[in-house]
DNA sequence: GCCAACGTTGGC
DNA sequence: GCCAACGTTGGC
């Protein structure tokens, strides 16, 4: 029986924001696009079914995480790589040989508080998180210290 | 809208 | 395989 992993999720809420997951049927979509070596290792070799994650608004003011969701699907190909007039197409990416991966995530709720990056950078026990230390991935890794500070700190009402 | 950070590309 | 040029991300 292994234990969960948690992780982080970037979107730009302009593009695909936690309200859309929230809207798909079953609250589930698949997370297609990413074009990261880094990210896709993440997608493809480590993200496992019940894993959990954080949705994270970025380029808005202010970002911030948002929501929670729970992996339903693990790594498959992403087939909107080999789809030309997709959004993110890679023809050198085929059904043969796939060089991008997905998951699927299905959203949990809204946090009852978001929890900005500033408050983020703020908090003992967050200084090492992987979305401050490596500022343009959009799948990161959360320990389970850090997810349970996170959870808290949404439980708390800020004051500015 | 600016621009720093940083991942990717491609010439050599 | 190095590294300069380039493109993108995303906070501010």
């Amino acid at each position: 029986m292994r234990e969960c992993s948690y992780w982080l999720f970037k979107s730009e809420p302009s593009g695909y924001s936690f309200h859309d997951l929230l809207n798909e049927d079953n609250h589930t979509a698949e997370w297609d696009g990413v074009r990261n070596y880094a990210a896709r290792n993440y997608l493809r070799d480590q993200v496992k079914l019940g894993d959990k994650v954080f949705f994270y608004h970025s380029n808005i003011k202010p970002p911030a995480i948002v929501g929670t969701a729970v992996v339903v699907r693990e790594g498959y190909p992403d087939f909107t790589a080999w789809d030309p007039i997709s959004e993110h197409p890679d023809p050198k990416s085929t059904l043969a040989t796939p060089i991008w991966f997905m998951v699927d995530i299905r959203a949990d709720d809204f946090l009852p508080n978001e929890v900005t990056l500033t408050q983020i950078k703020l908090t003992v026990g967050l200084e090492n998180t992987s979305l401050l230390k490596r500022a343009r991935l959009s799948v990161h890794p959360v320990t389970r210290e850090e997810w349970t500070i996170i959870i808290a700190l949404s439980k708390r009402k800020q004051s500015c």
